[in-house]
RNA sequence: GGGGUGGUAGUUAAGUUGGUUAUAACGCCGGCCUGUCACGCCGGAGGCCGCGGGUUCGAGUCCCGUCCACCCCGCCA
């Protein structure tokens, strides 16, 4: 017996055809008389009729047949003429079961192979090999396939080569935790796992391949999150001799060709310059608290740091402090430490009391201390809220005329340090966001919002260590225009540095690299940095920027999560074939695990644990 | 490391104020049915209520601890 077609591609076109099929037994409906089995293969679903009077044997084995049975099947493909199934891609036809082979049994299985099913994503991950087998995982993993592939012939066309890197390299301090493999060969030494190949893609441009891409695993470990592995895929590109847009140029080239080909969007029709809108970092902090902003909707936050700075305060206690610190010229106006910040609820959610409090809850889970509220009455008057009683009229009209708050709506307020304003805000902005039903808890509804977030700055002050730290990492070139302040005035110094985003989701980040030893010299004094550390840790990248290396930069793109939007999907657990849990281990081999003692001999390795 | 939600039959869930024999649906097993396609009808089996301890005459239910899964913060491009 040998295979002709899979079953899932039969049509009318195939009436009258004898054909051979395998797969496996999706439904079995017994009328007495006659049997229906479903026989499902990757392509799809198509229905088997096994008659008695035409074949025994085979009516015989389809009574024996049970869910998930491995079946070969021999038939002719029959009209179903008017007890055809419109809900099948294949209910137009049926086939005539002429023979039939049992290739296997199965066991029941723990759960039912169909689309819809709501099993536990644990008791799923425990079977990953039944949940490939539903439709839905199955088409995510070609759409994958397909993404990979075309993204392979645009880079090949557009005269990239694929190069591979080491995953085993040298541990270099910074950025993520790294995965430590022990080096037999070098007792009580280390390699780490890459958790990107940036370094070895700098150093192919200073080989001078010009244009590098690499459809890569990285290895990070750190904690889990719903677009977060410890193993992941990035699309690692790199060229030589290029600015930031035609970095945008080729990544933008790639979104719309994917998109069409495998989603059928055009994007031209939304983005008919063939372009993503860019904005600056500066811009999307002030106006949505994070840079990835999900622009598909409003509920934009509004910045009442000035307004209060302007009213001292206006008569409430908790922001009197932080109005006088400015005043004082103990925070700077142009990197403000403290901010205010709010967002208003619209009248038409129809907020309760309770849900006010629920936000609350949510906020305090995000470290916030509390979330002062504001229910604004039909002359601008405050209800339902402890600031009511301070509160100058002044002030309060300022708020109100600011947040364009009408009668009914509700305005919810956070002050504090800048970057806690932000996340929670951002996260309230995006919880209310589905909350009102402004977005999908998942999907894109056939809504795509392409950004550009650029002109980050280059450092970012670390509190706690009381000192400078790069925002992203050291090789970052910093603006022309702000190269002045790099030594003055850190803070202030803007860099080429850009993320993608797409629906909220950093879907990739890249810069254009250091390449002037001079510069990198004065960043490395900014990071403190001294020479002798940078020869430790980044020896052969210096030395190789030394050799002639080209002006260069690059961009990553996080597969895992592109695949997952462009699928629809709610994780990329749902793209992953074989995905580990929150706490990185894999519910289906239960590693990681104990190996045995001499094996650490063998590394010279000894555990702590227990 | 912190916060939250959940864990009851193979699966998904219900389980009241702590009180008799722990329910339902789907699945599974047996029987019947030649046009079903979420087939239908009749019958049946199936439980360490995550695990450990405590309170109580009595715990699925209350308390403490612990494990696992998921979501968020920290962390991470």
């Amino acid at each position: 017996m040998k295979r002709t077609h899979y079953a899932g591609t039969l049509r009318e076109e195939h009436i009258g055809q004898e054909v051979v099929l395998f797969g496996w037994v999706a439904s079995r409906r017994d009328q007495g008389g006659c049997i229906f089995i479903d026989l499902r293969d990757r392509e799809g679903i198509a229905q088997v009729m096994f008659d008695p009077t035409v074949d025994a044997a085979a009516f015989e084995a389809a009574d024996r047949s049970r869910r998930e049975w491995v079946l070969g099947i021999r038939g002719v493909v029959r009209d179903r003429g008017t007890m055809r199934n419109p809900r099948l891609p294949t209910g137009a036809i049926e086939i005539v079961a002429r023979e039939a082979v049992v290739f296997n049994k199965s066991e029941t299985p723990p759960f039912e192979i169909l689309d819809d099913i709501d099993t536990n994503e644990d008791k799923r991950l425990e079977f990953r090999y039944l949940d490939l087998r539903r439709p839905k995982l199955q088409k995510a993993l070609r759409a994958r396939h397909l993404l990979s592939q075309a993204t392979r012939n645009h880079m090949t066309d557009n005269g990239f080569l694929e190069v591979e890197t080491p995953f085993l390299v040298k541990y270099t301090p910074g950025g993520a935790r790294n995965f430590l493999v022990p080096a037999r060969l070098h007792p009580g030494k280390f390699y780490a796992l890459a958790e990107s190949p940036q370094l070895f893609k700098q150093l192919l441009m200073v080989g001078g391949y010009d244009r590098y891409f690499q459809i890569v695993r990285c290895f990070r470990d750190e904690d889990l999150r719903i677009d977060r592995q410890p193993e992941f895929t990035q699309l690692d590109v790199e060229m030589s001799f290029v600015n930031q847009d035609d970095i945008f140029t080729i990544i933008e080239g790639l979104i719309f060709k994917v998109w069409k080909e495998i989603a059928g969007i055009d994007l031209l029709a939304k983005y008919p310059s063939g372009t993503f809108p860019r904005m600056k970092y500066d811009e999307s902090m002030r106006r949505f608290g994070n840079d990835k902003p999900d622009v598909r909707f409003g509920l934009e936050h509004i910045d009442l740091t000035e307004l209060t700075i302007e009213h001292g305060g206006g008569g409430v206690p908790m922001l009197t402090p932080l109005a006088e610190k400015y005043k004082s010229g103990e925070f700077r106006r142009d990197l403000p430490p403290e901010i205010v910040k709010a967002l208003v609820v619209p009248a038409s959610a129809n907020f309760s009391r309770t849900e006010g409090d629920k936000l609350e809850a949510v906020v305090k889970g995000m470290g916030s201390k509390g979330l002062a509220r504001a229910k604004v009455g039909p002359s601008g008057e405050w209800t339902q809220s402890p600031l009511a009683k301070n509160i100058s009229n002044e002030f309060r009209d300022a708020v109100n005329a600011a947040c364009g708050a009408k009668d009914g709506d509700l305005i919810l307020l956070q002050f504090g340090t800048a970057s806690q304003v932000h996340m929670v805000m951002a996260n309230l902005r995006l919880h209310l966001g589905k909350k009102l039903g402004l977005i999908p808890e998942s999907g894109a509804a056939g809504n795509w919002e392409f950004l550009w977030v650029v002109e980050p700055p280059l450092f970012e002050y670390d509190d706690e260590g009381k000192r400078w730290a790069a925002a992203h990492h050291p090789f970052t070139r910093p603006h022309d225009a702000s190269l002045e302040f790099l030594e003055s005035d850190p803070g202030r110094v803007l860099c080429y540095r850009y993320d993608i985003v797409l629906n909220g989701f950093e879907i990739g980040g890249g810069s254009i690299r250091l390449h002037d030893p001079d510069v990198q010299a004065k960043v490395f004094g900014v990071l403190g940095i001294r020479d002798e550390d940078a020869r430790q840790k980044f020896g052969f990248l210096l030395d190789a920027l030394r050799f002639g290396a080209p002006p260069h930069g690059g961009i990553a793109l996080g597969w895992d999560r592109l695949s997952m939007l462009l699928t629809e999907t709610e994780a990329i657990r749902d793209v992953i074939a074989f995905p580990k849990t929150q706490k990185a281990s894999d519910a289906m081999t239960g590693a990681p695990d104990r190996v045995a003692p001499e094996q650490l001999a063998e590394l010279k390795v000894k555990t702590l644990a227990e």
